[in-house]
RNA sequence: GCGCCCGUAGCUCAGUUGGAUAGAGCAUCAGCCUUCUAAGCUGAGGGUCGCAGGUUCAAUUCCUGCCGGGCGCGCCA
């Protein structure tokens, strides 16, 4: 499966192969089986390898192990960069590879750049891409985080493949909780003018609120306590609304996310869309009238049962406006539909897919990627967070106190479906065990390392000057067999809709280097005057844990491993970049 | 009660859509700095992949039933 150049070529040639034995009548089948190739568990079952002599097998119905010996056989004789296919039980095709072939990976790597990982797997499809979509009743915490970071990191990837994306907010400003809003910041307001008021049972209790009134204190005076209550609401409701969701956009801009729209649900209320959609679903009897409320049909769809859109007392739920609202993004012409939701909404997916088929289309149209909770620890301690309390952690509080890139490596550290514990300390450690100083070391290591070089008159050749088959050790060739499969592990990334894998995949490429820094020297040693003679005992060292190789690598040994590390750090930025983390040049 | 998600090393979690002797990071233990960043490296111990069946050459992966944890089943969002 990870698709990059060797992979390709490899994938191909085992096609090729098949096609072969057919037409010299060795096999029948007629359906062509899917080639794919892997990296073997173990390094000496050789470089890559197979499955498809028994995917083969099975449809032809004999015995694996003879299907993959004509292949193998087939593969040696006819593929030029296969130096030797050796069969494992029950059918493996394990195949090694000619040592230079390797060497297209840096090459393919030099020419694309910043580009190496991106591919055209769908070209030009349109995205639409929501997330976060919180109420402006308050600042974002950290469950808003976890969905600002995967989504922010989910469009940079969905646009490495190809897809055009749009990454919207929507905006929900209307309903019960912009009352409940209203109603809180009008009771502090009250307060700070010396009235004594009961607060709203379930209202907004953060300290905040009391910032908001104040604001609005000083710039209205006292006006508000003039006027008639809906009016006074109102009008707080439009001010606090205003200056929350500035506070959202603020927090969002410190912490790196973007967005291209923002999509108020009130758009849908004052220009009569929420009525005209409805309106549209009634003359298909999708949605009809019972008890004095309008429903719409789910069950048609998935859903266990109808749901009511407009209540009794004449007001739309917010099903109404999800409703309209989908049926706007769907007339934006997108080809696919993705939201990020939390988890304890995924009660509402059916229905809402019933709403694209509602609408004519694949419930597929629309894909909700549900994301689960996220626990604060600090020191191994979980933070205690009571929402109702107003009591939770913020966004901005955990970027103010471990940073950006660190807060958004953590977040994308786990599949979105998966609860994730989130240490405070650990993120802020400036040491090995937390990853994304690890991998963001590794970057700026070898930023360091090529300025050095610099310094010292070293230039970095373009890898087609470089002779490259001085690159022998095996440090050396788990990097680049690494660096090759990046594009297929960015491919995959997309598909799955999870970009999580790219953080174990950096710490793994980030921990090659650092096996391989610490192993083998690049630059020759500083002391000799003269260029020394190659000693590199990497290999008879290895049994000796931890004693670096005294070696000073020749000038051509020195120039191939600039080369192969200049790769190296043009994919960790790639990697981190895709996950919206800075590579940095120091640290 | 019904539905969805999760259950993998002491802890937190991966496992590329069914492949070989199940991996990583923490934590524990034992080592490594005259050197290009030790913000690093090497090694060791640690497993009934929740349990029981089924599907097949092959199951952590797919199916069924249990057990345990989370969430959802509003004319709330």
């Amino acid at each position: 499966m990870p698709e990059g150049i060797v992979q390709e070529q490899v994938t191909a040639a085992i096609a090729d192969a098949v096609a072969e034995a057919k037409r010299k009548g060795l096999l029948h089948s007629s359906s062509p089986p899917v080639c794919t190739v892997e990296f073997p568990k173990r390094e000496e079952w050789g470089d890559l390898s197979s499955s498809v002599a028994m995917t083969i097998a099975k449809m032809e119905k004999r015995p694996p192990r003879e299907v993959a010996d004509l292949l193998a056989k087939q593969l040696e004789e006819s593929c030029p960069f296969v130096d030797q296919v050796e069969v494992a039980p029950p059918g493996f095709l394990n195949l090694t590879l000619r040592r230079d072939f390797w060497f297209s990976v840096l090459h393919e790597i030099e020419s694309k750049g910043e580009t190496y990982g991106h591919s055209e797997l769908v070209r030009g499809k349109r995205v639409l891409l929501e997330y976060v979509s919180a109420n402006p009743t308050g600042p974002l915490h950290i469950g808003h985080g976890r969905g600002a970071a995967l989504g922010d990191a989910m469009a940079r990837v969905l646009r490495a493949v190809g897809y055009s994306v749009e990454r919207e907010f929507y905006i929900n400003d209307a309903g019960r909780q912009m009352n409940l809003l209203a109603a809180s910041v009008y009771a502090r307001y009250q307060e700070y003018h010396g009235s004594a008021v009961s607060f709203p049972e379930d209202g907004y209790q953060g300290a905040y609120i009391r910032t908001v009134a104040e604001h609005i204190a000083h710039t209205v005076g006292t006006q508000l306590l003039d006027l008639p209550l809906s009016e006074a609401l109102e009008q707080c409701k439009v001010m606090a609304c205003e200056e929350l969701l500035e506070a959202i956009k603020q927090d969002l801009l410190s912490f790196g996310v973007g967005f291209d729209s923002w999509y108020p649900e009130t758009r849908l209320f004052s220009s009569g869309t929420i009525r005209e959609t409805l309106e549209t679903l009634k003359q298909r009897d999708l949605v009809f009238e019972k008890d004095g409320a309008l429903w719409f049909r789910s069950s048609r769809f998935q859903d266990e049962k109808d749901r009511v859109v407009c209540k009794q007392d004449g007001d739309y739920t917010y099903l109404a406006s999800d409703i309209a609202y989908h049926h706007d993004k769907l007339k934006r012409d997108f080809d696919q539909l993705i939201n990020i939701w939390g988890a304890d909404h995924h009660g509402y997916v059916p229905r809402m897919q019933g709403v694209m088929q509602a609408f004519g289309y694949s419930k597929d149209r629309l894909q909700v990627v549900l994301v689960q909770m996220v626990s604060l620890l600090r020191g191994g301690r979980k933070v205690e967070m009571s929402k109702r309390a107003g009591e939770f952690v913020t966004l901005r509080e955990v970027v103010d106190e471990v940073g950006a890139d660190a807060a958004k490596f953590f977040f994308l550290m786990r599949r979105p479906d998966s609860h994730l514990e989130f240490d405070l300390e650990l993120a802020k450690k400036q040491s090995a065990e937390n990853p994304v100083y690890y991998v963001q070391y590794a970057h700026a290591r070898l930023a360091s390392l090529f300025r050095v070089a610099q310094n010292r008159g070293i230039l970095v050749p373009p890898a087609g000057d470089a002779n490259l088959t001085v690159l022998v050790q095996p440090e050396e060739f788990r990097l680049i067999k690494h660096l090759s499969s990046f594009p297929g592990l960015v491919e995959g990334c997309a598909r799955a809709l999870e970009p999580h894998r790219l953080t174990f995949y950096l710490q793994e490429l980030a921990g090659h280097l650092h096996a391989f820094y610490y192993k083998h020297r690049v630059l020759p040693s500083r002391e000799e005057g003269t260029t020394g003679p190659e000693l590199d005992l990497g290999g008879m060292n290895a049994d000796r844990g931890g004693v670096r190789a005294q070696e000073s690598p020749s000038h051509e040994l020195t120039t191939a491993r600039l080369v192969l590390l200049r790769q190296v750090q043009t994919v960790i930025r790639n990697g981190l970049t895709l996950l919206g983390v800075t590579a940095p040049e120091q640290m």
